[in-house]
DNA sequence: CGGTGGACCTGCTGGC
DNA sequence: TGCCAGCAGGTCCACC
């Protein structure tokens, strides 16, 4: 469900909710996430008062000031947000962490493919979740010029090579698809047969699509919510994802889908090549 | 080494 | 109406 744009909607709702308050208590009643979530970890969080959330890739980093952050990650269908204390329980709703507000932190997951880790805050560099990840779209390191070089030697097809949190982080199926409509690249096109100036195009339409969705709150297909339980606009406008069959928004073809690595990609056969 | 395919888990949709 | 295959926005690992 959730790519960069979604969590760092997720992240920008709930950091004023969060910020300065306590953790008073915490309830983990299903534990069986992608990862067992650890009770005895996740029971040093109380006391300790949240001093802000990050970002990094489609992880989210609650960090307090006891020295541990708590590491989340939504999976497909997690969802993370703030309750009043009273609010009947949403399904699937594993963890809760009582605020000192009086408020709760909740996390709901129906296919649990998310995950939650307690971690030491000088720590975090070498967790093995965040570990091998690759530079964020929006890291001025990130070039045109620097993707051009890592991929010479490389036969993936750009689409998976976009969807590699190795290579880039925080890019998932709908943004792949949505970056190589507007860069006007083949999804099957092999990295090393994108020139210099593809991976300028391919550099600019991934900000770009990934800075509107992110204006427009995410895209909401199924499952994503936001802090405050609302959904994102950024659906509208897709040009491609989930638009099999649809008239292509720049020629006069259609959209097409394939499988690439058992996912869908959507993509316009005349603009992209 | 790099790349592909299956596995994990639940819920919804569309076709018969 | 009811059933069931197919599909879903992520990630890891075994295997070639």
């Amino acid at each position: 469900m959730p790519e960069l744009p979604e969590v760092e909607t997720v992240r920008r709702g709930l950091e004023p909710l969060l910020r300065g308050r306590q953790v008073t208590g915490v309830e983990v009643r299903e534990g069986r996430l992608r990862e067992p979530v650890v009770r005895r970890d996740m029971a040093r969080l109380r006391g300790a008062t949240l001093t802000g959330i990050r970002r990094r890739s489609k992880y989210l980093l609650l960090d307090t000031d006891a020295g541990l952050t708590l590491l989340v990650h939504l999976g497909m269908t997690g969802r993370l947000w703030v309750s009043d204390a009273g609010r009947p329980r949403q399904p699937h709703e594993h963890v809760v962490l009582t605020l000192g507000d009086g408020r709760q932190l909740r996390y709901a997951d129906a296919r649990r493919f998310g995950l939650m880790h307690v971690l030491h805050s000088d720590r975090l560099e070498a967790h093995p979740r965040l570990r091998d990840l690759g530079p964020e779209p929006f890291d001025p390191a990130l070039t045109g010029d620097s993707l051009y070089h890592v991929t010479r030697a490389r036969r993936v097809p750009v689409k998976n090579f976009l969807m590699n949190t190795r290579a880039i982080a925080g890019i998932g199926n709908i943004y792949a698809c949505e970056t190589l409509f507007r860069a006007g690249l083949h999804p099957k096109r092999q990295v090393r047969r994108v020139g210099r100036a593809g991976w300028e195009r391919l550099t600019t339409a991934l900000r770009a699509v990934l800075q509107e969705s992110i204006r427009a709150g995410g895209t909401t297909l199924r499952d994503f919510y936001n802090a405050e339980g609302g959904v994102g606009y950024f659906a509208v406008a897709l040009r491609v994802y989930d638009r099999e069959g649809d008239r292509c928004e720049r020629c006069v073809s259609t959209i097409r889908r394939i499988v690439q690595g058992g996912r869908s990609t959507f993509y316009c056969p005349r603009c992209q090549r």
